[in-house]
Order: C-alpha cells, then sequence, then structure tokens
DNA sequence: CTCTAATCGAGACGGTACGTCGCGTCTTACG
DNA sequence: CGTAAGACGCGACGTACCGTCTCGATTAGAG
C-alpha cells in the first residue's frame, strides 16, 4: 500500500507526438504490432514486457525509453484505433441518419477484426473502453445535448459501453451475425434511446 | 506466456458453501471486510495479499487456506452484494413497474453507500461487471424473452453493464443526485428500451 | 538465527521408558516401522513428519505426543539398534580375540541387512555415527586405555567412524563381500592398529 | 516424497568457472565469507539462505543466480579449502615420509583454524567428509595399490575419514595439542596401516 | 461393567523459509 | 563512446512444512 499513486494516470497521458525520426517510428510501430500479436494468445495481463521485446526483437532497455509502463503501450495502440473508429462514424452520425453511422463502425470492426478481437477480448477491455469513453467525450464536446432528462456526460458513457460491450459479444459469437444486424440493434438501442435520433422513418 | 490457462474461470466458481465451522466464518468475513476497506483507499490491483491479511490480522498462509488468488475474494465479496441486489429488484420488476425496482435497487445502494463505491470505483468494476452479468444471466433463465429483434443474452448484458456503469457514474458525483433520479434514468434508459417495460403510468 | 539452540541435544536424551499401554507401544512401533521403511526411499532430511504419519496411518498430533522431532525418532530407532550390535560384540571383543567379535558383528548386520542399510545410506549416517560414539564412548568408560601414545577418547571415536564407514562401503556394493571378508579387514585395520589386539593366533 | 531427486549429486559438481565479471567474482566471494562467519555462529542447517544474504548484504534473489542451494555454496566453499589442503600434503606423501606430509597438513589447519573450525565443527561435517574422500579418490586414481588385501577405494574413504574425524577432534580441544603431537598420531594411525608407510627411520 | 482419564483423529491456524517471476536500474564490456 | 547484454536490488507470489491449538471420539484399566 503506502505508495498508492495511480499510475493509470500517467499512462493515459501518452499524447502520441507523431515523431518525425523515422527510427523511433518505427520502433514504436514494432511494440504495437507485437502487442497486438500477443493478445491474441493471451491475456493481456499475462503478457510481460519482456514477452513484447522478445515478440518484436527490440532490446529490453529500448521498451523503457518509449513508454513507462506496458500500459501505456495498450493505450496508445488502443488510442490510435479508436480514433480510426470515431472519425469513420461519428461525422455520419451527426450529418446523416443513425444507422448508416452504426454500420460503418460495424463494417470496419469487422474488416480488422483480428486485432478488434485482440483488444476487447484480450482483457484489455477495460482500458480499451476508459480509451473510448474518454475520446469519445473530448469530441462531444461542442455538441449539443440531445436529451433534456438526461445529462450528457452519463449519456455518452452509457452509449460508447454499450458499443463497446455489444462488440465485444458480436466478436465473441463463433458464427458471427452480419453487420447490419448489430448495427440494427446499434441503432436501435444505443443511438436511437440515448441520442434521441429516431433512426427508422427518415 | 506459456501456460495460458485462465485464472479468472476458477475464481468465479467459488460456491460460497455456507460452512458450519465458526472458525471458517469468522476468518472469511474477516477477510471480506478487509479488501472492502482497503478497496476505499488504493484500486484493486494495487492491493496485494499481504495488503488483505495484514488489515485482516490473519496470517498469510491462511488466506490460501480459503481463496486461490485475491480475485476470488472480491468475487466471494461481489458475488454476496450483488445477490442482495438482485434480491431486492429483481422480483419487484417481474410483478409491478419497472420504477419501482429501479428505486429499490437505487435506495440500496445508497444506504450501502461505501460497500458500492468501494466495488464499483476501486478498480474492481470490470469484475464486477461480469459477476452482475453472470447472475442476471443465471436468473433469467426462466423469464420471457422480452424483445424479438434482440437476442436475450445481449440484452441483458446491456442492461447489467448500464446498471454498473449508471451506478459507478452516479457514486463518482461529488454531490450525489438524489436516488429517485437515477431511478428514473434507469427506468427510461435501461428498462424501458431493453426490456420492454413501458415505465408505469406516464 | 538468534534462537540458535541445539535442537540435537535434547534429542539424544531419549531414555525410552518402555511404557506399558499397548497403545502406545503400538503407536511407537508404528512410527519407527515407518521410518524405516521410508528410508529406503527416500534421505532422512527428504522425509517429512507428515510423509511418516501418513505411511503409519496415525494423525499427525500424535506425533509430537510421542517425538519432539523427526530426530528424536530416528535416535530412537538408531540407538536400539546399535544397542543390539554393541551388545553382540563388545564383550566378545573384551574376552576373547579382535576377529571374532567384528564376524559377530558382520554378521549381525548382514541378518539385518535392509535395516542398516537404510540406517547408514538413507541420509542419517551422521546421526548414526554420532550415536554410534556416543554409546560406545559410555560403555567404555570402565576400560584401559590400550595405547598409551593415543588417548582413549579418540581412539575411540576413530575405530567407531571407521566401522561405521567400512559398514556403509560394505553396504553400498552391488555383490557384497562376505562378512567374514569384511571382518577380516576391520580386525586388520580397526582393532589390531587401534585397540593394540594382535588379532587371534595367526 | 514423491520427487526423491538427490538434491546433493547436482551440488557436488559446481566446477567454480573462474568467471572475469567483477560483479560475480565480488558477489561469491561475498557469499563465502558469509557463510564462513555464520558457521562459527551456528550449525549449517539452522543457517538460512535469507541469513547468508544479510550477512552478506546481497539481495535475496541473486543468491539464486550464483547456487541452487545453500549446499552448494557450501561445496563450493569446502571444494576450494581441501584443494589448498591436498595440493599441500599428497605431494609430500607420494615422495617423502608420512610424517612430514601430515606436519604440512596439520600446520595448514592450524594457520587457518577458525575456517577449519567452521567448517568441520558447524555441522558440515558430513558435507565436508564427502567432498574430501571425493577429491582425494579423484587425484589417488593413478597411485599404485599399497595393500593387497585392503582395497583401495575403502583404503582411501577410511584414511580420508579418519583424518577428518582426527582434525575435528583436534579442534574441539580447550587447549589444543600441538601440529606435531597430531601429526604422530595421523601418521601412525593413518599413514601407516592404511597406506603401508612404515614412518620414518625410527 | 461401568466410569474416568489417557490416548487418538481431525483440521484450522499462525508462522518461517523456500524458490520463482517480473519489474526497473545500473554496470560492464564490446563494437 | 554509445549501446546490448545482463548482473543486481526489490517485492510479491504461491508452496511446503513446521508446531500449536481446540474439539470430539475411542479406548484402556481401575473401581
Amino acid at each position: 500500500m503506502e505508495s498508492v499513486r495511480d499510475k493509470a494516470a500517467d499512462d493515459r497521458a501518452a499524447p502520441a507526438p507523431e515523431h518525425s525520426d523515422p527510427r523511433i517510428r518505427r520502433t514504436r510501430k514494432g511494440f504495437r504490432l507485437a502487442l497486438q500479436e500477443l493478445l491474441q494468445e493471451a491475456p493481456f495481463e499475462q503478457i510481460t514486457i519482456r514477452d513484447i521485446v522478445a515478440r518484436a526483437d527490440i532490446a529490453y532497455t529500448t521498451f523503457f525509453r518509449h513508454y513507462p509502463t506496458k500500459e501505456a503501450l495498450l493505450a496508445d495502440l488502443a488510442d490510435e484505433e479508436i480514433g480510426k473508429l470515431l472519425d469513420l462514424s461519428l461525422p455520419v452520425l451527426g450529418s446523416h441518419d443513425g444507422y448508416a453511422s452504426c454500420l460503418a463502425l460495424c463494417n470496419h470492426v469487422m474488416a480488422s477484426r483480428s486485432l478488434w478481437t485482440a483488444l476487447l477480448l484480450g482483457g484489455a477491455q477495460g482500458a480499451i473502453r476508459t480509451a473510448f469513453v474518454d475520446q469519445t467525450l473530448a469530441r462531444q464536446a461542442n455538441w449539443p445535448a440531445p436529451q433534456t432528462w438526461l445529462p450528457q456526460d452519463i449519456g455518452t458513457i452509457l452509449a460508447t459501453s454499450a458499443t463497446v460491450e455489444l462488440l465485444a459479444w458480436w466478436l465473441r459469437q463463433a458464427e458471427p451475425d452480419p453487420p447490419s444486424r448489430i448495427a440494427e440493434i446499434m441503432d436501435r438501442v444505443i443511438v436511437s434511446t440515448l441520442l434521441g435520433k429516431s433512426g427508422g422513418g427518415d
């Protein structure tokens, strides 16, 4: 006990400053790829830094020159992929109808299926959910609040968590439903209810 | 790596066989209480078994005579409390309207506020969610599926996750809303949508 | 460290008070037999008290009602057998020639071969040697010192140690020499040299 | 029980590969010195690895990076010192008379008295004897067998054991005899009898 | 033939030391 | 002269026995 500094706090801060040095970019990409591979073989907590550097074929000490902890690497990996996902679906959500947005999201997840399986079923679900919520909260700051009886932050939290949960359930399926079916559920349960988009008749 | 057996699987099995030996009951109660206290001071992963036994003032080795891992102790603690919660709210949900059920649940959480704060904000949220989902799935086996377009299992998962998320958000508030307000959100977002209850007389 | 009380000291004291209660006699015999068996399977230090009680099919706690440590049980077992050996050979040594004494000793060891193999090759050699020396020293108190240039105590120590060493070497042999050959070595090396007996009429 | 692999077997193998890294040499020297000191305070079995590292002021884990067990450390320490002793006495024994050899040995033991007291009276006598016998057997492979009626291996065992026993007796004395007296006993009892050297001109 | 006390079975418990694993730092030796 | 290899300090882990302690359940052997 004693030193109860919240490590996780620092790990989230990583702004991924888009380095110019190609060696740095190559090294980090190697780490991300190695982690992604390992997540398909074992849950995140069971993966050690030594596993990661062995897989990436990079020296152990080098890891700490780039990330303070393995959680920071996971955050790096997650933030990147979540960013892509939100870039795809949020704009559509704003301008068009909800179903199209959900379908875009589901199609993208299915396209990078193995990556998202690793992220959502590899014991990292908690971290992913947190990153997802954080990024969404950050992006929706300039939106209007859709519901009066529902504070915006909890609305976003519920919508995001439900999305993560639904995707995880989908990826756990032995014979996965088509993206259209998942998108329909997503639209009806999440978008319509929480965001007030009527999704359907227009 | 190598041995990638999922430890968590075994931890959930703990059936709490209601021992007769008073020494055993006293010891386990001591462990549960110690963990509950510690969860209010530090996140679950940072709490070591040695912390727990020190707080409970029980010998280190004795811990393993009762629980294989600290996760198992958490599961024991969580299952007990989740059981109480579901006992309170599920019957009401079945026979009466949804809002009353949600209100009963929220009132109970507010009554044992410090315990639930520890469970939901103490870094154990993932485990709690899992336990919550599992117990709910087990109890709803004999229910009718309320929605045709929504498979029952994912419906339960979404409802349960949203409940956990909402409670966690509530307990994080500096000046908490009254239970009635949370119960209203819960009823409108979760019960009406996912379970098809139309939410009483309005 | 700190408490550096020599445990072994107490273990040697066991006076074996020849109990009358048949339960007690039965129990102790069971322990001795179990230890003897186990010594043929594993070195003494690797045998635990729990192994012994399991083999003897007696409750764990009962062990401590009879012996303070497993070393005490070994001492009990060893003292008994060493006593038999010395009863056989020492009187002959005093009155007759040395070879006859050695032969009697070797014949007896060969007769209870498996027991002595366990005692001497079962990792207990050090304790046996000590017990052997102690008993011999106690019995020879009233003897005359045979050599002027050799203090009696070291003479006894050397003779006894050599005897133990020779017996152990004998019992390690794949195809053991006959007792007569060992007795001859024993007589020439140990008795003649250290005790000044000239080794019979030849 | 169950796994009855003889641990001691591996411990003897340590070839002391004369490392170049100064950190390694420093660490091992520290362990040897610590053990030597502790042996003067408590019997070997009562000394724990934690005692050793505490005395050496080295991290606990580091011990196992150098020795598999504390017995291996003892073997390291013993082999080194026994080697010195045999280097001193065996050559003299071969070329010159036996007494000179014994005297050289006794003088050396007296010179490093505290070390040999620790080794022989510190509860490690059994291990020392074994190491002594092994090294002597290894070195005498190319010698002639001195006695026809006495197999060479048991001759060496008896001579070596007697030497160890005599030295231990000597070091236990409150007011030790002079080396010359011990060397005389050693020559008469051990060398003359077992090795057939007639012990000089007297 | 009880009855009383010693003996035994069972097992929870407080302890000590073990040997392992992974972490992150810091030193060495090498290219 | 920087950089990999790896020795090291550190802390928690889970295990194996240890010996102590309460209970009851048996089982002598004396009245």
